[in-house]
DNA sequence: ATAATGACTGGGG
DNA sequence: ACCCCAGCCATTA
C-alpha cells in the first residue's frame, strides 16, 4: 500500500486518458519492471474505494477484462469504461489497436519513475 | 521457511 | 485464432 512500488503504479494510472486502456504488462514495463504484471494487478485490488485512481482503464493483453470476468465486478468495470465511450467487440473484448494507451512521452515518463514523492 | 493463490504473459501446440 | 502451461512475483496461509 505504502510500497513505492505502488505509488509508482497508481501515478501512472493516473496518467491513462478517458477513453483509453492500458494492461498490466504495459504498465510494468514503463515503471521498468518487465516481468511484475500480477504485480500490477495486486496494486490495483489493493485501492480502496473511493480513490481517483481510474482502475478500470487497465486491463490484460488480450483485450479483456479479467476482474471478477463473471461476476458483479466485471460488470462494473466495463459499464465504466462504456461510459467513456470504449466499444467493446461481440466476444467482450477491447481492440487495443484502437483503444489502447500510448503511453507516457520520455518527460511524463521521468516524472513516474523519478520522484520518490511522499506527500 | 514452504506452499498456495491471483485484476498476468509470451510462446508452443 | 484459441487453449494450455511454465515462469513470474507480492501477498497469505
Amino acid at each position: 500500500m505504502t510500497d513505492p512500488f505502488f505509488e509508482q503504479v497508481y501515478r501512472t494510472v493516473r496518467c491513462i486518458p478517458p477513453g483509453k486502456v492500458a494492461t498490466y504488462g504495459q504498465i510494468a514495463r514503463i515503471l521498468g519492471r518487465p516481468r511484475g504484471a500480477r504485480t500490477v494487478g495486486w496494486a490495483l485490488h489493493s485501492i480502496p474505494e473511493g480513490s481517483d485512481v481510474p482502475w478500470q482503464r487497465v486491463i490484460n493483453s488480450r483485450g479483456v477484462i479479467t476482474l471478477d470476468a463473471h461476476g458483479p465486478g466485471g460488470a462494473i468495470q466495463r459499464s465504466l469504461l462504456e461510459a467513456e465511450g470504449i466499444v467493446f467487440d461481440e466476444q467482450g473484448r477491447i481492440d487495443l489497436k484502437v483503444w489502447g494507451w500510448a503511453g507516457p512521452d520520455l518527460a511524463e515518463r521521468q516524472k513516474l519513475v523519478g520522484p520518490p514523492d511522499a506527500s
